[in-house]
DNA sequence: GCACCGCGTTGACCCGGATCAAAGCTCGAA
DNA sequence: TTCGAGCTTTGATCCGGGTCAACGCGGTGC
């Protein structure tokens, strides 16, 4: 790791040490659930895969590094969501804990979870597909506007809009850098697209405009 | 469709008048294979789905458009390599043959397209995912290097490499504009990396400095 | 052979977002 | 309650790649 890695993401390096800290809860469907502190790795990559991960509750973030440090987190998972397929025996990418987050570990192998593999699988395959397009082709307010809305729809379509991730962690997903992050949220807020009652959340006020930003 | 869209995509409109020109002939497995003229449509976004498609020879483009005309090729796909697969009833993307191509249509219930299709859906989740890296966090020349890295992979890993398509669409699926892709190849090519001995075929000459430059 | 036309290349200039720098918050610990 | 560390915001400047423009080249039709 770089020198210059390690000042940007200290705070997950020092949590490694808390890794797998099992709590054992059973929870839905029998299975045990796993507590992971904020900041911890759930897995690496190139580390030897096989399971599955339901998050139970927090959030998760799944990235990859180039050598260099830059961080491109391909995606985020919340409450619900599986995350951990991969194509051949070992992790291609890193999955983090954002915030103290609930893991629940499912054997692939098992009936119920085989039938729903391959629906789960293309769901993540078409967001990463969109993912691309925004990657690609829009600009900082495009990103962030669209960022907004899917956070929105996948927390039930409210207007109200909690992020339990970082400004890093989402520059990192938009492809931006933290001060451009920050830039457009006080842009939206003084037109009054949206409301920050607190760091971590945000309200849409201007829902049309906001889509119109998006596209 | 834009003014915009129509001047920088004419040739593909034209084409759509071509599609599914069923020449109809048999190939391996027993399937029909269709055959497609360079720009004609093989599937249009919001279509009905349900089949899934396997590319007998040529090449295709996956891409989406936004509303302005902006294009973002998701994906490439080569000889032997499948696509088409869709999380519910119809297509989220496009597909267009870039050059003529053979394609056989494979009907999903098949029992051998079944066991097939989670690998080759995970494969493609994959390859979307550092291609996020790629378009998030990589300078033009780490894109362009890594694409001939890739290109080169997938033909087998030979120095020389065929590109069926053009420079808009690579362009396109890089997140760049031709012009930045012409700069970037003519840089490699005074550079003494890559040697260009025809506009659609590349020889990378000094393949480590190549790896070194896609970080 | 020649003219045309679409694709590709090259040059000049511009701009959105990165980088560098400096405050301002916020929240936990003492 | 204060302090401090890390996160966030804001400002100033820079630069990589986009935009605009002109030219080259290669294949096609006449």
């Amino acid at each position: 790791m770089t020198n210059f890695e390690q000042s940007r993401y200290s705070h997950q390096l020092g949590s490694i040490l808390l890794e797998r800290n099992e709590s054992n809860t059973p929870l839905g469907s029998g299975h045990p659930a796993t507590f992971f502190p904020a900041g911890s790795e759930i897995y690496a990559q190139g580390e030897t895969c096989g399971n599955l991960y339901q998050v139970e509750f927090g959030a998760v973030r799944i990235y990859r590094l180039l050598s260099d440090g830059r961080r491109q987190i391909s995606a985020f998972h919340l409450a619900g969501e599986m995350f951990g397929f991969e194509v051949d025996k070992s992790h291609h990418f890193f999955a983090e804990a954002i915030c103290g987050t609930g893991i629940r570990v499912l054997s692939p192998s098992a009936a119920h979870v085989v039938a729903e593999l391959l629906p789960m699988a293309l769901q993540s395959l078409v967001r990463a597909q969109e993912q691309l397009l925004v990657l690609g082709r829009q600009n900082a307010v495009e990103r962030v506007a669209a960022f907004f809305l899917e956070m929105s729809e996948r927390q039930g379509g409210l207007r109200q809009v909690e992020l339990p991730m970082s400004r890093l962690d989402i520059a990192d997903y938009l492809g931006l850098t933290i001060e451009t992050v920050s830039r457009v949220f006080s842009k939206l807020k003084s037109k009054g697209v949206i409301r920050l009652p607190s760091l971590r959340s945000v309200e849409i006020v201007k829902l049309q405009t906001l889509q119109d930003m998006a596209a």
